[in-house]
RNA sequence: GGCGGAGUAGCCAAGUGGGAAGGCCGAGGUCUGCAAAACCUCUACGAGUGGGUUCGACUCCCACCUCCGCCUCCA
């Protein structure tokens, strides 16, 4: 069964093909973080979708190229660089360092490329592509200097969204003193350097200037991948204007269909509300972290809603997260420590668990269906779980079993942290367990307390103690 | 005003024109020196509301209600 997926430029799930004529490669571009301040939930909900996207598609055999940008140069990085009072790359710095940090705190995959939007050679190649549209008549240089896309060139523009442009309503955001401009949909590819960008500018033939958000992902993009890519992800909110001026752009200079699928992930709401600052459920990674929740229980909260749904983010969701995991940490425990007992021939699993194996990627296959995966996983769990308990595997199917595990994991990267219990915290349940071969419970009891004050919590289970962090 | 998404148990949520997955919470049980954990079992005669099509609708169609998003540089 092929993989299939949604693709917002048709509205349809179509079977999932890649260019290359093996079939093997995948060149894949996400859209980035704009490293102005520390990204948000919101921000990874996208990214934990896009690294869901890539190890399924390698669980399948493909090989993906992925690249995901980094917005280092905007407005409101500038703004932030001279509230700073700081020069711009060094403000960007520290939210790109951050961004990488935060990235491995959940378990996303690292794309092959984080091209930044500053580095010399895609400013050169924007300020190429800027200049190949100026020579082809599709863009303009206006009265305040800056370059513009020239829409009536690009008749397609909108047809991702579905937007008629013709029955645009203007919202207010639309700044309608930029009457320089020929057409008010008209959008920026170079803006001209005023003072408010003290020393940020490069020069073009056209004049200094700094590139405008939209060509720096044409640029960055065809500049890894070529001019063809297998598929392209961001949240829904790009898909206008974003998303259509980067087909423009590109599809003007390179003559060839940009994208052929196009992924977009919903919005995220927080107790049932939009997220917003004033709302006060503003949540970053480390305001997650701060209270006392891990990367891998956000990355299950944010990671097991389908990603075209609106995903409800809330402070249960996370603790609910928190028991799931710790469910599939208990099985996973019991099959790890069961198949070193006893060798034996073993032999195939019973076709049911196979079969929950073989579930789990089928249901990644249709879009993505995370829900029905994991409905696969835990029955694969429960039903090895009955199985252990009325003696019905060898230790050589726990063995495989486990293996079975490791590939889901390769998709869902929720193994448990590998614990570190002190030296003296392990002597202690050493010695309790002593006391505990000659029923002196007393004693038990009370190194039970010690290890408490430690700050671990020590569980007696029929494979002897177990510590866990308090 | 235009376009789009969504309403399934206390919460999150899947699939399906014919038996309503799964997770959390909850209840019961097994195990256990105690505690805790773990494991097993159970938990929607019902799908936002009202119509319609059909032998049969949660699923298809229509209307309405509610929520969310986009409509020119937000993931």
């Amino acid at each position: 069964m092929s993989v299939r997926l949604f693709n917002t430029y048709s509205r349809q799930t179509e079977d999932f093909t890649p260019l290359d004529p093996a079939g093997q490669r995948v060149k894949m571009y996400t859209c980035g973080p704009t490293v102005y301040n520390h990204a948000h939930i919101g921000n990874f909900r996208a990214y934990i979708f896009e690294d869901l996207l890539q190890r399924h598609l390698e669980a399948r055999g493909y090989e993906v190229e992925r690249v995901m940008n980094l917005t280092d140069v905007d407005d409101k990085t500038i703004r932030g660089a001279r509230a700073a009072g700081r020069r711009l790359a060094d403000f960007t710095q520290v939210y790109k360092d951050a961004f990488f940090t935060d990235l491995d705190t959940l378990r996303i995959k690292r794309a092959d490329h984080f091209p930044a939007a500053t580095e010399p050679r895609y400013i050169a190649r924007m300020i190429a592509m800027i200049g190949q549209l100026l020579e082809q008549g599709i863009a303009y240089q206006a009265e305040d200097r800056s370059v513009y896309f020239r829409l009536a060139k690009f008749p397609a523009y909108g047809a991702l969204a579905h937007l008629n442009l013709d029955e645009l309503r203007p919202s207010g955001r639309v700044n309608s003193d930029e009457y320089e401009k020929e057409n008010i949909g008209d959008f920026a590819l170079w803006k001209a350097w005023d003072e408010a960008d003290g020393e940020v500018r490069w020069e073009a033939p056209w004049g200094a200037g700094r590139p405008g958000w939209h060509i720096e992902c044409s640029a960055m993009a065809t500049a890894l991948l070529g001019p063809e890519l297998d598929i392209h992800c961001g949240g829904v909110d790009n898909i206008f204007p974003h998303h259509e001026a980067e087909i423009a752009q590109s599809e003007c200079c390179t003559g060839k269909k940009f994208v052929r699928h196009w992924l977009h992930c919903a919005h995220l709401m927080v107790e049932g509300q939009k997220m917003s600052k004033s709302a006060g459920n503003f949540y970053t990674l480390r305001d997650l972290i701060g209270k006392g929740f891990t990367g891998r229980e956000v990355r299950y909260a944010l990671l097991t809603v389908n990603y075209r749904l609106p995903l409800n983010f809330t402070i249960a969701g996370l603790e609910g997260a928190r028991a799931a995991l710790g469910r599939i940490d208990e099985w996973v425990g019991r099959i790890s420590d069961f198949r070193f007992q006893v060798s034996d021939l073993g032999g195939a699993l019973p076709a049911n668990l196979s079969e929950r194996h073989e579930g789990f990627f089928n249901a990644l296959d249709d879009d993505l269906n995370i829900s029905g995966a994991m409905g696969q996983l835990f029955d694969l769990i429960r039903e090895s779980n009955s199985a252990l308990d009325h003696g019905q595997l060898t230790p050589a199917q726990t063995a495989e079993l486990l293996k079975l595990w490791e590939s889901i994991n390769r998709v869902l990267a929720f193994e448990r942290e590998s614990i570190v219990v002190p030296a003296e915290v392990a002597a202690l349940v050493e010695r309790r367990q002593q006391v505990r071969s000659d029923k002196d419970w007393t004693a038990s009891d009370r190194l039970r307390d010690e290890i408490a004050a430690h700050g671990w919590i020590v569980k007696d289970t029929k494979d002897g103690p177990k510590l866990s962090p308090k």
